[in-house]
DNA sequence: GATGGGCGGGGAAACGTTTCCGGGATGTGG
DNA sequence: CCACATCCCGGAAACGTTTCCCCGCCCATC
């Protein structure tokens, strides 16, 4: 433990036998002198120099840090998507700082407020749900902030977002396509956002398909394992004729596919079932569950993407961009 | 977009009409006068002040701020340790910086060589594989750093560890008394430290249960789905006696129970299933699979209370702590 | 009423960089 | 050979805090 304290650029330039302005630049590369420069690196390795990233963040207002704000970074989605916005960010140098806000909502716009300690150069942000304080401190930002979810379209910033509307329309059709005549729903809250896009597009893809909606297929849950099945068990069982299920995520579909199991009907035999997200839980259920991708990958690193051009100086106006869904068919649909 | 530069503190200074010596006390809470307070907050809300982290940490030689870098993020043992390491730091008031360091050892290297740029107060650090190169790195860090996994007794490094062994051996004692006879084995690579260490306790496990260790009924494949479910199938064609099988990580014991099905096996009737991680995919896959947790959780919350603990200024020995295995039983296995 | 002690607050230095500015050396053209 | 432009490098200021030090005030004590 020696307790010397770190070397400084002070240091370097005294071995170097220059002045620490010249040290300063021949590590930024703005210097010319060849030989400079090696006799600063020579004295860096001597003295075992390395800079202070804190000391060159106050001078240089940035700091080479974004941070990524989400409700929990268990859910499988949020996972995906620090999965691809850590190499991004961190290809171009920037270090990613987590911010799981849990399910508070004060607890986002403290980290927005907190944006101006300036300890990031940018934010990405999932937001719950997106009330007018949000949009108020989206506004007023003092650094570039990417949203990864739906927004207002009058607010001026950057925004990712999926499209689950679309995304259950295509299980839906797809169901139909496949043969079922009976589809059934199980949603999560429809006073969530994802609840009711996802309820218009199951209504929208029994349309497109020229099937009636019948409500009494439809159910409301949690978008949760137990959940899903235990509405299942009584979905099934109250509707025998039911041929086909489409879970509004991968958990409420593996409820299903386990109340399918108990209720001794075979998956896809007499009923087929389709969930939603594609987290790895569907690649090894059994049987295989078919489900439709939002994205959650693309999405991450899009706003990272975004993020970085602004960071880059890039003042043109805000960005929206949709990432398409896609369905990814396995055995429990085919 | 105003471009108004952010308010200091000599603005809150000027406007309270006191020096900034004493805004900073009273933001600090360094001063008895009430006065003074009441009359720089007041000062603070009119030109909205917010203190520049960066400065403070340039001054205080402290940043608020905590790595914990790991090989993916994706992987469920590391992301349940970030789910109990993020609440635990940032109650404390600390954030925390997430470095995905991939399979490659020099980027864990570098991550411990970046920690002179002092971005950080310390690191929580889950090494693949622990070389003289780390463990000389480790030794002269300028800020505490725990490890999570295993790590030579000479190191005078906090340590958290994990017991597979001994949770293998939970695994296989388990299927030992539930009455299976022939317990086969699908371990990960053995060059690897945790395929090493649930290979021995495998063979405790037998020993202590009385049983012989039958080098036909272990396999040596990755900690995937696909090879436990190839290398499961072989096994048990080969073996049709085999009443156990123990998978070396749950995606391992969830191809094993892919291939009981394709073979027409009963699971547990036939074959029993022991998985280890005991990730979400235990609890829901069909049937719900037994596992060894390893304590993943318990593992990410220990660390950062010791981390928190010397960030405190303890400077007591390094700790070595050991996290002890628990085996959750269900139907896979009942 | 003078003196000593305590205390609150202001001035200024310091943290470790980057960058502006200016001076001296060098080179070039007249 | 001089004048002028050019180029390098060193000095010093600045980024926004915290904290040391000291001064002046007030109160208490003799």
């Amino acid at each position: 433990m020696s307790q010397r304290r770190r070397p400084t650029i002070h240091e370097v330039a005294k071995v170097a036998g220059v002045s620490i302005s010249s040290v300063s630049r021949a590590l930024n590369g703005n210097t010319s002198n060849a030989d400079m420069v090696a006799r600063v690196n020579a004295a860096v390795r001597e003295v075992g120099y390395v800079p202070s990233v804190v000391a060159q963040s106050l001078k240089t207002r940035h700091t080479g840090q974004i941070a990524f704000a989400m409700e929990d970074i268990g859910n499988a989605a949020y996972l995906e998507m620090v999965r691809r916005i850590q190499p991004t960010l961190r290809d171009e140098g920037y270090r990613l700082l987590l911010h799981s806000t849990g399910a508070d909502v004060e607890d986002e716009l403290g980290v927005l407020a907190s944006l101006s300690q300036n300890y990031v150069d940018g934010l990405i942000l999932c937001p719950l749900r997106v009330t007018d304080r949000h949009v108020e401190a989206l506004r007023q930002t003092a650094v570039p902030v990417v949203v990864i979810g739906l927004l207002p379209d009058d607010v001026p910033v950057d925004n990712v977002r999926a499209d689950s509307r679309v995304g259950a329309q295509l299980a839906v059709q797809h169901l139909a396509e496949a043969g079922a005549r009976r589809i059934a729903f199980i949603d999560g809250p429809l006073d969530t956002v994802p609840g009711r896009a996802r309820y218009d597009g199951y209504r929208m893809g029994l349309a497109a398909a020229g099937r009636e909606t019948d409500d009494a297929l439809i159910r409301f849950t949690d978008f949760r394992f137990d959940a899903g099945r235990q509405t299942a068990r009584e979905l099934l069982t109250e509707h025998p004729d039911v041929d086909a299920v489409f879970g509004a995520n991968d958990l409420i579909a593996m409820g299903a596919l386990h109340a399918l199991r108990e209720l001794g009907r075979d998956v896809p035999g007499d009923v087929r079932v389709v969930g939603m997200d594609d987290t790895p839980l569907a690649a090894t259920s059994f049987p295989p569950l078919s489900s439709v991708s939002l994205g959650s990958a693309d999405r991450g690193r899009i706003a990272a993407e975004l993020l970085l051009r602004r960071l880059d100086g890039d003042d043109a106006p805000p960005e929206r961009v949709t990432v398409p869904p896609s369905l990814t068919v396995r055995e429990s649909s085919r």
